[in-house]
DNA sequence: CTATTCGATGCAACCGGTTGCATGTCAAGC
DNA sequence: GCTTGACATGCAACCGGTTGCATCGAATAG
């Protein structure tokens, strides 16, 4: 048996082996200045002495200020999502305040349970990547505070990375090496960075005087961008971008799996980045901020805690074409 | 503004329209059967209409079932345990309890910060790859539910993947191959994975009869991999295992900056398979077991939970060779 | 020397639930 | 017809803190 008595120390516990009330021990950890020098002292040594810890519940309970954040993502295991949790991390960390994580697994629905979960316990949220519809968004918005990560919804703080700056360059470097039709790769259709970068190909392709073509990959994942292949092979482009790093990651082993030589027949650029030089050959992509995003979005949603109050704030990170060798002159 | 009386309705405020007394509201969430139906009904209508939801802090505080589990990792962004926490969340989400992460950086000063800022809110914690003193974890287990991930403490419940039995199927792969020096190339020093595959190596090697080196990098990460591979080379070795995927993918860039070809010139394996067929060339490895461990470490906590007393569980699994194409005949 | 002020601490209510026990009601048993 | 018990609900204390207000002693002002 796990002792309950012996497990945490209270507060009056403290209290009494110092000889004093429990609101003096309250205020040797809350206002110490309010408190003679020796008095904290005593109440410290004790405290000390125990192993006293506040107990944070105990104290959100009567203060409302939990000290804790969620940051919800739709999946853990896109390693798109690791940095971004370990920067907010480290940021909370500084701030005394701990994370619940939760994995969305790419469903709405699992969504908007989380967060109805986790409201209870927590001063403010980030989500990142969020599948939920505006409406959902915007309702969990009016009750707490709410920071997005990718998702532009105006009136709501969000942090956003364009990746469109960078699939603009990526198309520009593809229309440089005389490629004439580009197939993207389209992700999740709920997903605003998918949006997005679909928008920047349809409109780099004008500018540009290139075809593009969109197939659809089931979701952002390895298995998904195996089994695109043939379609963007039938599409009669001679360049994709994929959606990620990761389903341009698939896409390649598809390719190499038809006997598509890459770069020689046929040229990829991922999106994110997250792969680094990993694949074969290095991947050609558009750059990663996610750790930068990660922490903005943390500032941001300290700020608006601090603030009681919503301020419309739209934080832009900007992204560039990162060349490697999955891209090289089109195949005449 | 976010408002107070909007935001959250109480017990007593869903009493007051229900026209029964606090207490009754409660058992009509906790406990339906001892009341009258059309009670429980007349309260859950009264609930609905305000958006009542029961307040889990409020109720932890008096019942002291928090709903909330911790798990502390030493890195976020080392992709072996994206997949773990994955699995985990997965288990939680079934069981309607949420996640703390902790993030410790590799660090145990900041691993036990977290585990006392994290105590007061969960109701059991895992550790995977602890780095703290073995003298830490047990006051940490003896006050609250606590399992293990790769940590082998006789008296507390764990979960271990024995790369044992793949890093010594590796060494036979490559004594069959004909190389007579392998390198080591170590991970962190207070982790027990290195530990037991750092003894895993010269087992084998005193088995198969042959030759080891242990070649220390400062950290499981890609950098690390980078700057140790004039080391390893130095060492005499012809080939390397080293304590990760990501170190070993380190290595591979090291080694291709020398101009040294793999699997040539040098062969080497990878644990825990994290970087799928990533690699070029596709990384030889060890098998990765972490969602299962992840999973496992869950359940085990779960029963815990349940029994409220420690059982010495020690739960072991199995990994195997993965060979891919690090590793070929030894250079003449 | 007394009135005023201020700093340090105690008291008690409160945060939003849970739960053991008391109370009250109604039907069945004798 | 009265006792007994079961069932439904209310009462109030408790979980572990926080905080506005009261109190008290000492220092300062007059």
């Amino acid at each position: 048996m796990y002792p309950r008595s012996r497990s945490t120390p209270t507060i009056s516990q403290v209290a009494t082996l110092a000889g004093v009330n429990r609101s003096t021990v309250s205020r040797a950890f809350t206002r110490p200045d309010m408190l003679n020098t020796e008095t904290v002292e005593r109440v410290m040594e004790a405290a000390r002495s125990m192993g006293y810890v506040p107990n944070h519940t105990a104290r959100a309970l009567s203060t409302g200020r939990y000290g804790n954040i969620a940051l919800i993502v739709p999946d853990v295991a896109n390693p798109f999502f690791p940095p971004l949790i370990r920067a907010a991390q480290k940021e909370l960390d500084r701030l005394d305040f701990c994370l619940f994580l939760g994995n969305s697994d790419e469903d709405p629905r699992q969504e908007d349970r989380l967060v109805g979960r986790l409201a209870g316990q927590v001063e403010g949220m980030i989500l990142a990547s969020s599948r939920l519809p505006e409406e959902r968004i915007r309702t969990h918005a009016a009750a707490r505070p709410l920071v997005l990560i990718n998702r532009d919804i105006e009136g709501i703080p969000r942090v956003l990375i364009d990746s469109g700056s960078g699939v603009g360059e990526a198309m520009e470097h593809l229309a440089g090496l005389g490629h004439a039709t580009v197939a993207y790769v389209s992700g999740p259709a709920n997903s605003w960075s998918n949006r997005q970068r679909r928008g920047a190909v349809r409109k780099a392709a004008d500018r540009l005087g290139l075809k593009h073509v969109v197939v659809p990959a089931a979701l952002p994942s390895y298995e998904a961008g195996v089994a695109v292949a043939a379609a963007v092979l039938r599409s009669g482009a001679t360049a994709a971008i994929a959606f990620d790093d990761v389903t341009a990651h698939g896409l390649l082993a598809g390719l190499a799996g038809r006997g598509v030589p890459v770069p020689g027949a046929f040229s990829v650029i991922g999106c994110d980045d997250v792969l680094g030089a990993a694949t074969y050959p290095p991947l050609t992509t558009v750059s990663n901020r996610s750790p930068q995003a990660g922490k903005a979005a943390l500032s941001l949603l300290m700020e608006v805690l601090a603030s009681r109050s919503i301020r419309d704030v739209r934080y832009v990170l900007e992204t560039h074409l990162v060349v490697r060798r999955t891209t090289a002159t089109a195949p005449t």
